[in-house]
DNA sequence: AATCAATTCAACCGCGGGGTT
DNA sequence: AAACCCCGCGGTTGAATTGAT
C-alpha cells in the first residue's frame, strides 16, 4: 500500500491559481503567518491542497520575491553555486535573495543547462567546468519560443504586503556561510579523474622547500590544510580564508591578477613551491611562494594569503566578501565549453604525466629534474 | 490565418527527513 | 521503536505563449 496522499484531493482545485485565490491566501497569511500548511486551506477557505498553497506562497506571492529577469550577476552566482552544490536549488536560492528554488531550477534548466552543455555531464564523466557563461558564445537554439513570462505580465496584479510577518528570512546572498558551503560535498566532483597511484594525499613538488615549509606542506591533506608558515588555512578553521578562483573585481577571472601571482611566485619563482594535493573529490593544484605574495589555487578550493587579501584581490570573509566556487577555477581563462573541456583534458594529461614521471622522491617531486617538456606543459597549461 | 515546434515556468508529484505521539 | 504527520526538496509535467513556416 502506498503512502497516503498529503491531502484529500477530492473536491480540491488544481491548476493555475486565480487572483481571488491569491488574495485569500495572502490575507490569511498576513493575519496568521506562514506554516500549518495542511490546515491552512481549510481555515482560509481555499479549495486547495496545503502543498499547493505553500508552493503558491513561496514561489509567487511572498513579498520579498524579486521580480524580473535573472541578472547577469545572479546568473553568475547560480553557475558558481551550482558547480559546488549541484542541484541543491533551495541552497542556491538561499544565496539569492528574492529568488526561489523553483525559479532558479527553471532558469537553470531552460537557460543554463542548454547554454553550457558540459553541465549536463553525468558524475561518471569528467569534472564539470564552470564557464563564464557570459562569454560562452553559444547562442540558444531558439526557434520558436516566447519571451519571459514576467515581461509579458503587464496586466497581472501583484500584491504589496507590507505587514506580512517574515517567518523565515533568507540568508543574504553575499553573506554565505563559507565554511558550510565549502564543507558540502560536491556531487558533481565525485569522480576522481585520474588513477590514484599515490599513497599520500599530499605531495610537495619542490625539493628546494625548507624543512619547515615541507612540514607545513606535508600537513596539507584533503580534509585539513594547514600551512601556518604560509598563512594558509584549511576550511573548517575559524580563520579560514576561503576564496574563489576569480578576482571578483575583475570578471576576466584570475587571469592577470591572482593568476599572475601564482605563476610568478609559484612556477617562476625559484623559491616557490608547487604542490599537488589530492582533494576530497578531485585533485587540486596548490601553489605557494616564499610568503611575500602568494596564493594557491585548486579545483575544489582556493585560498589566498593575507597579502593577497589585503591587496584586494580576494575577499576574505563571509561578512563582506563574495566567494566563488573553486571548481570554477578554469573559468577565468576559459572562453567557453569547448575550451573548458580542452583545458580539462590538458589538466588531466599534465597531472597524469606528473604522476607517472620518475621524478618522485617519496612524497616529493623533484622539480629540478623536471624535463623541459613537462615544465613547458605545466606553464603552458597554467597560462592557457 | 492557421499550424507547428520550441520554449518558459507555474504547478504538481513523490520522496525523504525530522518531529511528535 | 514504530507509526504518523508535516514540511521541504528536487524532478517532472503540461498549459500558455511565442516565432517560424
Amino acid at each position: 500500500m502506498g503512502r497516503a496522499p498529503c491531502c484529500d484531493k477530492v473536491g480540491l482545485k488544481r491548476g493555475r491559481w486565480t487572483s481571488d485565490e491569491d488574495e485569500i491566501l495572502i490575507k490569511y497569511i498576513q493575519a496568521n503567518g506562514e506554516g500549518s500548511w495542511r490546515s491552512l486551506p481549510k481555515n482560509a477557505g481555499l479549495l486547495r491542497c496545503g502543498k499547493s498553497c505553500r508552493l503558491r506562497w513561496i514561489n509567487y506571492l511572498r513579498s520579498d520575491l524579486k521580480r524580473g529577469n535573472i541578472s547577469s550577476e545572479e546568473e553568475e552566482t547560480i553557475i558558481k553555486l551550482h558547480s559546488s552544490m549541484g542541484n541543491r536549488w533551495s541552497l542556491i536560492a538561499s544565496h539569492l535573495p528574492g529568488r526561489t528554488d523553483n525559479e532558479i531550477k527553471n532558469y537553470w534548466n531552460s537557460h543554463l543547462s542548454r547554454r553550457i552543455p558540459s553541465f549536463r555531464r553525468s558524475s561518471s564523466e569528467t569534472l564539470p567546468m564552470v564557464m563564464d557563461s557570459s562569454k560562452a558564445d553559444i547562442p540558444p537554439k531558439r526557434k520558436g519560443g516566447r519571451t519571459s513570462r514576467w515581461a509579458m505580465k503587464k496586466n497581472k496584479t501583484y500584491y504589496i504586503q507590507k505587514d506580512v510577518p517574515k517567518i523565515k528570512p533568507k540568508d543574504s546572498p553575499l553573506t554565505p556561510n563559507i565554511e558550510e558551503v565549502l564543507l558540502l560535498p560536491t556531487p558533481d566532483l565525485e569522480q576522481e579523474t585520474f588513477s590514484s597511484t599515490t599513497k599520500d594525499d599530499s605531495m610537495v613538488l619542490d625539493p628546494k622547500v625548507n624543512d619547515n615549509e615541507r612540514e607545513s606542506l606535508a600537513l596539507c591533506s584533503d580534509e585539513a590544510w594547514k600551512c601556518e608558515n604560509q598563512r594558509l588555512y584549511a576550511s573548517g578553521e575559524k580563520k579560514t580564508e576561503t576564496l574563489g578562483p576569480h578576482d571578483h573585481d575583475d570578471q576576466e577571472g584570475i587571469d592577470g591578477g591572482v593568476f599572475d601571482d601564482i605563476v610568478d611566485n609559484v612556477l617562476l619563482d625559484p623559491d616557490g613551491v608547487l604542490a599537488l594535493t589530492k582533494g576530497r573529490e578531485s585533485y587540486d593544484i596548490i601553489g605557494f611562494s616564499d610568503g611575500n605574495d602568494s596564493g594557491f589555487m585548486s579545483s575544489d578550493k582556493m585560498v589566498a594569503t593575507e597579502d593577497l587579501q589585503e591587496s584586494g584581490q580576494f575577499s576574505s570573509n563571509g561578512d563582506s566578501g563574495e566567494w566563488y566556487s573553486c571548481s570554477s577555477i578554469t573559468s577565468g581563462f576559459d572562453d567557453g565549453v569547448e575550451r573548458g573541456n580542452e583545458i580539462w583534458d590538458e589538466k588531466e594529461k599534465m597531472l597524469s604525466s606528473l604522476w607517472e614521471s620518475d621524478n618522485w622522491e617519496g612524497d616529493s617531486y623533484n622539480l629540478s629534474e623536471i624535463d623541459s617538456d613537462t615544465h613547458d606543459a605545466m606553464v603552458a597549461w597554467l597560462l592557457s
